[in-house]
DNA sequence: TATATTTGCATCGTGAACGATATAAATAAC
DNA sequence: GTTATTTATATCGTTCACGATGCAAATATA
């Protein structure tokens, strides 16, 4: 009695520790570079467009401002990105890469390969794994409300 | 250039985002019992089999002592467990729930359908999920080495 | 049996996550 | 134009995660 509890028929469970270990699986490749898996992400987002206010990195990662500004300091202490007050809003805190932010990705150009082939196995391929973004993104827009 | 780095092309963004907006769902049911969802997890082990040393339950969970053992006293301190010496190998210690930890098991009965209900969507449903946790735990597979 | 190694657990420090709350600037309502 | 509300960010406290290290009990080795 009482599948419902045992752990091999959580979702969630799953999600959690594949999440985790694979955020492990980086974590040699970016503290080389005095990185974190969560610091990274705000590289992705600023990557992609650089100068973001705070909010909309947060938006983007889907985590509050608390979580995300403390990270941003200490990314600031490490002169990988500056931190300042908006010109139009005040309010805002803009966010922008250093030379040094640009330049990391450069020497991080390996990692999102080695990462991927990390995770290559019989389920799990280049033809799958459109399919498992597909269910993890609903889950995803599904849990965002 | 550099598709490699957009947000959309990161499979542990999606893992890692999935599993805590998933957590969060967690959270109002479990907190309305003083509970987090670690703790859950360890009262998911400790139901399927009662007074285990704190070596299994990390295994179990894929978590490090140094992780669990504080998580532990937590619910000690909330009478949920006790922790004992063992008798036959005193480094051991054995994690026994209380009368209030067996007791939790149902009135959390309705938790497993609430959060199964809130991740079902368009591509996630009872028929698709048995795939989706082959991938997942493919992946877990191949990350533990 | 004395010494070395392994094992089980704990302590410490750092960095997330996140709920609750605070503060100042911008905007809306009156 | 003054007051109320919303918005953007920050601060605080608690609980994970987890690498590094410490320690005592158990086991292996000399």
């Amino acid at each position: 009695m009482d599948d419902k509890f045992k752990l091999e028929n959580q979702l969630c469970f799953r999600l959690y520790t594949a999440s985790r270990l694979l955020t492990q699986a980086y974590h040699p490749l970016l503290g080389e570079h005095g990185l974190t898996y969560p610091q990274y992400l705000v590289l992705l987002v600023l990557w992609e467009k650089d100068e973001q206010p705070v909010n909309d990195i947060a938006k983007r990662l889907l985590l509050e401002t608390n979580t995300v500004t403390p990270l941003l300091k200490r990314m600031e202490a490490e002169d990988i990105v500056t931190r300042s007050k908006g010109q139009e809003d005040a309010r805002q805190m803009i966010v922008k890469l250093t030379k040094k932010g640009r330049g990391l990705q450069k020497k991080l150009t390996d990692v999102p390969e080695t990462v991927g082939n990390a995770v290559i196995c019989e389920s799990v391929t280049p033809e799958t794994v459109p399919g498992l973004f597909v269910m993890l993104d609903d889950i995803i827009k599904q849990l965002k409300q």
